[in-house]
DNA sequence: TATTGTTATACTCTATAACTATA
DNA sequence: TATAGTTATAGAGTATAACAATA
């Protein structure tokens, strides 16, 4: 594939990541959440308790945004804002039991989409980056050019 | 492969399109673009010189929206208001020739795939996020399980 | 001095509602 | 009455900057 194709095939799968994204919204926003929201469950159920600096560079957003986020998700009762152990500058964001459920089933949902995707290559056999690109190509139809 | 094997193939594609989509959003600056001003070209591309409120119904958006997108894309010299032919009240907003530049630019691009997927489902048919993947799965083919 | 997180402020984007002109 | 597009207003989201507490 020319470099051009190369990068044309991964704008289509990154289109594809947009509109699943976009219906995913609808979901999330049952328990409160948007994009910004669930990517810190998302960090925090990878990461454990961390402080907001962290997430701050996580999402690559300024702390004063995480200051923001970080009130929302309390306020649903997502997460809670603990002392940090060592540091009391800084506060420890842990996830509640709900929010660990969220998490949980953001796991679940991005496993079994791995699963769909993947769930039939044999072991070892998708070694480098291109073969990965070029195996969710084929995955993408008879319409690929 | 494994589980974690088939996590790690997807996120590797998943990291890739979000890079790729901060490249892109990137490029999109330096017309002046974002999505929505992105999604206007797009649209106009596809049905010529249109009405605002067309535009507001492809879109999602309010006709408030609209008046403030199209103000930027003139602004940015890749429209123009031009008054509609029969009717006094509608301005067509038309594509200038830089304006079709951009539009080829993307019709070649990567929403192409979110066309290909998605062209034939009805509007407002695919509510949910499951009925989206199951929609996706489908066209993804023989690992659908 | 540097870092952590906050308050204060401003900007972008888009929604609702009221309005004018026209159909 | 209904429609097209505007102005007025409000809310969400996030950036920059100034600040206090702590390292």
């Amino acid at each position: 594939m020319t470099l051009q194709g190369w990068e044309a095939s991964l704008d289509r799968v990154l289109a594809l990541t947009v509109v699943l994204g976009q219906d995913m919204a609808a979901q999330l926003e049952r328990d409160g959440l948007n994009d910004s929201r669930a990517h810190i469950i998302w960090e925090l159920g990878h990461r454990g308790a961390s402080k907001q600096a962290a997430l701050a560079t996580a999402l690559g957003v300024t702390p004063r945004a995480i200051t923001s986020l970080v009130d929302a998700l309390v306020s649903h009762g997502l997460v809670t804002r603990e002392p940090h152990p060592s540091d009391r500058r800084a506060t420890l964001v842990t996830l509640t039991d709900r929010g660990e459920e969220v998490a949980h089933s953001f796991r679940v949902g991005h496993q079994e989409l791995a699963r769909r995707l993947f769930g039939d290559v044999p072991a070892g056999q998708l070694k480098t980056f291109d073969a990965v690109l070029e195996h969710v190509l084929d995955r993408l139809g008879p319409a690929h050019t």
